[in-house]
DNA sequence: AAAAATTAGTTTGAAGTCAAACTATTTTTT
DNA sequence: AAAAAATAGTTTGACTTCAAACTAATTTTT
């Protein structure tokens, strides 16, 4: 049983069942769904072998694209992570016993702390966005380059009026 | 900040710190799940007021669109909404307390179990769906209809890619 | 027909996430 | 300058999910 053929069953048998609806959106977002899900699931078993988790790479990830030197507090990680801080702090204290991030006290505020990431943790999550930019380029890999600008202006549209959407949405007050 | 503010700076910082990785795949991949992550995120608020949680949605979901009088095993659910039998257990249990599925002993085989939707369950999940549909197709009401079929063979190529990936994978044996 | 292997589903234990409560510190108000 | 409010981060408790172990029933082998 191939993707296509699960998500292709799910729209057609709605489809059936609820004729009155128009399922035509939900078949492509069903698709940009799986096309996600099975990337990030390839790129976990890969992650395995590097002994972090997929949250892990995401903490070691921030800190490592804001550049070598970067010192990050716990709320701004958990802000670009998209992550609550209450669920950051049990992987911070993990990423730090496995000594792949540092924590020092911010000596400008005692109530914050200042992460870094060490070079054992730099090392592991330079290999690992090496494994995720070849999973995600090797799904992408039968676009031709027009047909990659003409997806990406697509979804650029979409993001668009998603962003709109919130924008108005919070200019009530 | 806009979703796109957030993905154009995680793209461009890593460009910044990788210039000898190609990261146009990943910002591609980052939109689709932005995209699916935002819908999700609306229509778990909305299920809340009906008392469901996504997963459970998922179920009933699985049940009501197999038609009406469907009758289908725990394996059979587990299977096509991607859960272990583990996960589903438990849902089960819950669905079935609030009276939104039945479980009734399979007379055929013993060790199984035969799942059914209740009118309430499926008074629910029909509502769920509508309000599911109409997310969806918000959030894709910017396209136009070229522009979405366009979007689709798009999808449908890259996902044909991983299936056939994944079958000359499996033909190992 | 008895024994072994397989299958269906549940229970249990570990891991991860979030909301709410909490501690410590800093900022704002009075 | 003292009191109140806000902020940063952690801890706790509830919940979800999965893998592994388990129970019960069925199918296959011998």
């Amino acid at each position: 049983m191939t993707i296509a053929n699960i998500l292709d069953d799910t729209v057609a048998t709605w489809r059936e069942e609820r004729p009155d609806l128009d399922f035509d959106s939900m078949a492509l977002l069903l698709k940009m769904s799986a096309i996600v899900q099975s990337v990030i699931d390839d790129f976990r078993t890969d992650l395995g072998e590097l002994g972090i988790t997929v949250s892990e790479f995401d903490v070691l990830a921030t800190l490592r694209r804001s550049g070598s030197r970067a010192v990050l507090t716990p709320s701004h990680i958990a802000h670009v992570a998209m992550v609550k801080p209450s669920g950051l702090a049990h992987r911070l204290a993990q990423l730090e016993q496995r000594g792949l991030i540092s924590r020092t006290p911010d000596p400008a505020d005692r109530r914050s702390a200042l992460i870094r990431i060490t070079s054992t943790g730099r090392k592991i999550v330079d290999q690992a966005i090496e494994i995720l930019v070849a999973h995600k380029n090797a799904a992408l890999a039968i676009l031709s380059e027009r047909q990659h600008d003409n997806l990406a202006s697509l979804l650029d549209k979409i993001i668009g009026a998603i962003d709109d959407r919130s924008l108005s949405a919070s200019e009530v007050h």
